[in-house]
RNA sequence: GCGGAUGGCCGGAUGGCCGCGGGUGACUGUCGGGGCUUGCCUCGGCGUGAUCCGAGGAAAGUCCGGACUCCACAAGGCAACGGUGCCGGGUAACGCCCGGCGGGGGCAACCCCAGGGAAAGCGCCACAGAAAACAGACUACCUGGCUUUCGCCUGCGAAAGCUCGGGAAAAGGUGAAACGGUGGGGUAAGAGCCCACCGCGCCCCUGGCAACAGGGGCGGCACGGCAAGCCCCACCGGGAGCAAUGCCAAAUAGGGAUCGCGCGGGGUUCGCCCCGGGGCCGCCUUGGCCCCAGCAGAUCCGGGUUGGCAGCUUGAGCGUCCUGGCAACAGGCCGCCUAGAGGAAUGGUCAUCACCGGGGCAACCCGGGACAGAAUCCGGCUUACAGGCCGUCCGCGCGU
């Protein structure tokens, strides 16, 4: 079994080069993901959260619901040497449920990766 | 019981499963460095499992006050700018807090106050009103004169009137405010014109650390308001901020400092001496600094950039009790260690219980969770907030 390790995003540079590349929509969030072709295998993933979504505890609460979805799913569905960005809605990433939320990551997942 | 005033506190709980940040120590786990007695020791990163800790009362607004760091800083005087403003106390400090005083509101508990100076000066006082700051007079009042009418009879009286003179500022009405108020005397009518009380001003005495309060005397009223318009007075105040600042490593172009040679005019015994011009330090005086010349040299320095480390959490700390104080608070004994991230952890999800709202006789069912997320750290202020708990006091009603 190859434990695929996910590293976290924090240069700017490469939150821009994913919004430049392949989107996905959900009702609670976008997905915005690429493929590094690097030799390196790692996944990585980035969370964003703009002043839109609300104040600093509703942006709080919207980060952490997609880092729970992104550490339950992407280790079975994400694919080695790409990155992820998740970018939360205002009201529905905290409301809608929580099942529906990681059913739309896969679904979103399988559209991004497919025409390859 | 109803209504009200005020002080303090809490801000769901428990448990599965899966996770995150930090500390500690562990490992037959790995990768790298160092040491040597060459298979051990040691340091660091990663991994694994263990254990402990992990958001707020406002973490918020960033409005005051500090700690800390860097920069600036010769003294005196003057000026400018900003802040504070009853008195006493508390504090590291404050524009904060406590206790008083004065004024205002409330039956009361209690609450509110930008609360120094208006005889230093300038400015303003809308609307209304006759008049808004220095006196004046619209209506009305008193009186003299004149005209008309009437009564008695040749002068007086009464009434009405006047582009007329004088007195007076009590009455009317306006206003936030009208040149002291109320009552009495006085007068042609009136007026501090005189008197009593109240208010106001000055002086004295008593109490109080003081703000101030009480009392006495004198004054015949002279001094309208606004200082959140300028201003005056007293007191306080350097600037920038943890993206401060310090250190390490990597990689490199341009820069800076010191030394050397040289540097306005004159003299020189070659040590120096005399005489300048310009600029800066808020201004002035004393004073200080820099420039008036550059270079082909020598030595040294480290800025910006990226990454890492420190600053970074033991502190004006928290809790019980005791002592002093009306209190704010101070002192003492004992105990405790309570987040330290850096695209930023402190969570996701499920269940049970509690709470609130709705439905139902009930078992129960359905729905809901305020304001809000640490970023160097403290002391305050202000603003936001579902719901709940405890204490003290006041008024009214009832019972004893």
């Amino acid at each position: 079994m190859t434990t695929t390790r996910i590293e976290t995003l924090t240069k700017r540079p490469d939150f821009l080069a994913c919004a430049r590349a392949a989107k996905a929509p959900a009702p609670a969030f976008l997905l915005q993901a690429r493929n590094r072709r690097d030799k390196d295998d790692l996944t990585r993933v980035g969370f964003t959260c703009s002043k839109k979504v609300g104040n600093a505890v509703a942006r709080n609460r919207a980060k952490r619901r997609l880092r729970a979805i992104a550490r339950a799913i992407l280790p079975a569905h994400g694919q080695p040497g790409w990155d992820y960005v998740l970018i939360g809605r205002a009201g529905a990433t905290a409301s809608r449920d929580y099942m529906e939320l990681e059913a739309d990551l896969i679904r979103t997942l399988r559209k991004v990766h497919g025409p390859k």
